[in-house]
DNA sequence: TCAGTGATTAGG
DNA sequence: CTAATCACTGAG
């Protein structure tokens, strides 16, 4: 792991099952609108794992919201939820293999809509390259962190079996 | 505990 | 077109 290296297109097409515990302590990098560049460590994210998982949205197939996450990994998932909040993530795996990382919280702002909110994440940033993008990326930190893990928030629908999958990382 | 808020989706 | 849903948050 090199500090300051930014994460690359081979980081992201893995499984979100590997990628999600390895957000865990990495930079994520954002412009804010001054121009300036902001760095804060991810703290919390969750791994949605392709069709498969009733609590992912592929599960219910390829629609105009959900047609990144069928795209290879490393470019963003953005949506809206309760008409307020933008969610932020990132697509993983091969092409075709419905998955993303949802970034729950990071260093000063927990929460995934709290985060969005407070740097100006919006669907502007939807299917953005962070492999490429000006605006948003993810770097190695150097740091290894020692983390958590938990069932998904918020996803009582998706059945017992999806809910208890342990798919939730966090320091 | 619970309302707010609007894009997205499935179904007529 | 309609109505239901929702990977959340902040106020009380």
């Amino acid at each position: 792991m090199v500090p300051g290296k930014r994460l690359s297109r081979e980081f992201f097409i893995r499984d979100a099952l590997d990628v999600a515990p390895g957000m865990i302590g990495k930079n994520m990098i954002i412009r804010l609108a001054d121009g300036t560049s902001a760095g804060f460590m991810v703290t919390e994210v969750e791994a949605y794992r392709g069709a498969e998982d009733k609590a992912c949205h592929a599960c219910r197939g390829r629609t105009s919201r959900t047609e990144i996450m069928f795209h290879e990994g490393g470019h963003l998932y953005i949506y809206l939820i309760y008409g307020m909040y933008w969610m932020l993530n990132i697509v993983t795996g091969q092409e075709n293999c419905p998955q993303a990382v949802l970034i729950r919280g990071v260093e000063n702002f927990p929460g995934p809509g709290r985060l969005t909110k407070s740097l100006g994440i919006d669907k502007s940033f939807y299917g953005e390259d962070i492999v490429t993008s000006e605006r948003l990326w993810f770097e190695d930190s150097g740091v290894s962190t020692v983390f958590n893990t938990g069932m998904r928030i918020g996803i009582d629908y998706a059945g017992d079996y999806w809910k208890t999958r342990p798919w939730r990382y966090y320091i």
